[in-house]
RNA sequence: GGAGCUGUGGUGUAGAUGGUUAACAUAUCGGCCUGUCAAGCCGAAGACCGCGGGUUCGAGUCCCGUCAGCUCCGCCA
């Protein structure tokens, strides 16, 4: 019998009733009735029964007796429309059924580890070293089909407005800055390495100065850093770089994609433009560069009326030229001396020196730092915060940074629990261009060296280079950073200026940069572009909250892959080919 | 580098305060069964409780260490 099949099984239906088929697929459940067996068919499109009896022939009904979980068959049959009160409602081809004429088993197999179909409940570490068998469950192979859809999409959107698909290579240099590389060590020049891209950068810019004007490419990028449920040592980029195209017209690129994609595949349509937040506004009304707007609890700047008070935690924090804000936490009435312990907790380690809390009453306050205020300020900061009796109020005085980023992270950890899946897009701009790096006494880029500054910041790069806000935007969805890119620097001067600023010695910005610094003095077109996180893109459009879910052959948490066993050791051979020798490991001596 | 949670037949779980034959469901194997779709009924086999120490007359249970997975902090221009 040929292998290949007339249809999918999952996709049959009555109109295909009377109809001669072959099927292909493994076989999932086995209904033995002793004279009468039903076995699912399952391929990836779903399931469909087939229906073996005595009367259709001895040997092929001792075939099917035999088949077990996931042994692989072809076989050929007539679609039959089943009586009314066999119909299977739950089931798309619940009206039909085959009844098998003929039957190949191409494969048998060991009883699998688990359960192949939706909803288990098994240790990850399982489904990771049997992924092959994972992506079997339609669960997964419609995560894989999600992620094939959302690239086509992309591919072809951005086709459609000129962009290119251009690969730029895997094996580069090491840059400073950044995160650490992935290294790779070389061959033909023992002792030299090449490191794997943690993103096209220079190549992309590299390409609008080589005339490209409109780039993209879905790409993988590398970071050897620890990893989290959305961050992979490699991970995969939408990446995209234009010329002669300013932010705006960038934002209304990225904000028809992200409406095509959401429109597409899960038939929401987006309300465009998506609306922006400076990272000023967006750090003190939300605590944070990638605030969730699904629901409210915004900061509450509270520097005037904590002036008044006689609390010297709060005096001296606005003394020092910090802030003092609030949180408002409705009904926290409900919250224990023991969580209130753990929220202050979690705010110290947030760098916080503490936490002030207050229980709104009918009588008034119930707080440990109310004896600090009095009655008319008590009821002014109530007022303020829009507290009612039943809730609970959170305050941090300290640097400006410390009580929004404190407050933030308490407003994320004390969300609405029901809150909506719907998409909340927005764009964080007007990013500072430097931040200081306290451990090595220098500015660092916020976003990355070439990002250029906003023109009429430029004066600021001598007197305050903390003032400095950067052309870099960040697309945020439902407190997830999707996305980042900015409007970056074809001037050679300006550039050879920021790596000054950022302490990088004209021979070091010579040596890793040199060739940017050249190609940016050959008319370099004023340029720019963004990246899109495609793994938590369409994690997000699958509703998962790990990205593990929607790559096929993710890494754990300590960055192993558990069915190939990497990273592994290699030869001596190999080694010697390369000039490395290991280091002895140090034997603890106890 | 740090913190927390988890680890018991193939799988998912139960095993208060330490007590001798480690329980249940499901899967697996065998038998019966012609309308099931989580098929049903009967039976069988299957676990030295992640690993290594320790405390104890006695450890799945308590202690220490270690490994693995997950989550978070640091880190991620």
């Amino acid at each position: 019998m040929a292998w290949i099949k007339s249809h999918y099984c999952g996709y049959l239906s009555p109109s295909d009733v009377g109809k001669e088929v072959k099927l292909t697929g493994w076989i999932g459940r086995r209904r033995d009735h002793g004279g009468l067996i039903f076995i699912d068919l399952r391929d990836r499109s779903g399931l469909a029964q087939l229906v073996f009896d005595q009367p259709r022939g001895v040997e092929l009904f001792q075939l099917a007796e035999s088949l077990r979980s996931e042994y692989v068959v072809a076989v050929k049959g007539t679609v039959i429309k089943r009586t009314a009160e066999n119909i299977n409602p739950a089931l798309p081809t619940g009206e039909i059924e085959i009844h098998v004429s003929k039957m190949e088993v191409l494969n048998r197999s060991k009883t699998p580890p688990f359960y192949i179909e939706d909803g288990i409940n098994v240790d990850e570490n399982l489904r990771l070293r049997y992924r092959y068998l994972d992506l079997r469950r339609p669960e997964m192979f419609n995560r894989l089909q999600l992620r094939h859809r959302a690239a086509k999409l992309a591919r072809d959107y951005l086709d459609s407005y000129d962009f290119l698909e251009i690969e730029t290579p895997m094996l580069t240099r090491s840059t400073p800055e950044g995160a650490r590389d992935f290294l790779v060590p070389s061959r033909l020049h023992p002792g030299s390495f090449y490191a794997l891209p943690q993103s096209p950068q220079l190549f992309k810019q590299l390409l609008m100065i080589g005339g490209v004007e409109r780039y993209f490419q879905i790409v993988r990028c590398f970071r050897d850093e620890d990893l989290r449920a959305d961050r992979q040592p490699e991970f995969t980029q939408i990446d995209i770089e234009t010329s002669f195209f300013g932010s705006e017209n960038l934002f209304a690129l990225i904000e028809g994609l992200v409406a095509l994609l959401w429109k597409e595949l899960r038939g929401v349509d987006l309300k465009l433009p998506i609306p922006r937040l400076s990272y000023r506004e967006a750090m003190d009304r939300y605590g944070s560069d990638k605030p969730d707007l699904r629901y409210g609890m915004e900061l509450v700047n509270l520097d005037e009326p904590a002036a008044e008070s006689d609390f010297n935690v709060f005096k001296s924090a606005l003394d020092a030229g910090g802030a003092v804000r609030g949180l408002l936490v409705p009904g926290g009435k409900r919250f224990s001396r023991r969580e209130l312990d753990d929220l202050t907790l979690l705010a110290r380690q947030m760098g916080a020196k503490g936490l002030a809390w207050v229980f709104v009453e009918d009588e008034g306050w119930r707080s440990p730092i109310s004896k600090f205020f009095s009655e008319p300020l008590m009821n002014r900061i109530s007022e303020t915060m829009g507290a009612v009796p039943g809730d609970l109020m959170l305050f941090v005085a300290d640097r400006w940074e410390v009580s929004c980023q404190v407050l933030g992270q308490l407003r994320r950890v004390l969300a609405p629990k029901n809150i909506s899946a719907d998409p909340h897009f927005l764009w964080v701009v007007d990013f500072p261009l430097f931040h200081y790096n306290e451990e090595e006494e220098r500015y660092d880029s916020d976003h990355h060296p070439f990002t250029a500054p906003r023109p009429e910041d430029m004066s600021l790069l001598d007197s305050d280079p903390l003032a400095v806000r950067a052309q870099a935007y960040d697309l945020v969805l439902n407190g997830v950073e999707i996305g980042g890119g900015s409007i970056r620097i074809h001037n050679s001067d300006v550039q050879k200026k920021i790596f000054d600023l950022l302490s990088l010695t004209e021979e070091e910005s010579k040596e890793k940069f040199g060739f940017l610094l050249e190609a940016l003095s050959f008319g370099a077109p004023p340029h720019g572009g963004i990246a899109l996180g495609f793994d938590r893109t369409v994690a997000l459009l699958a509703g998962d909250d790990s990205i593990r879910q929607v790559i096929p052959f993710p890494k754990t948490a300590a960055a192993s892959c558990l069915m190939t066993g990497s990273p592994a050791q290699v030869s001596e051979k190999q080694l010697d080919e390369l000039e490395i020798s290991l280091q002895e490991t140090e034997e603890e001596e106890s």
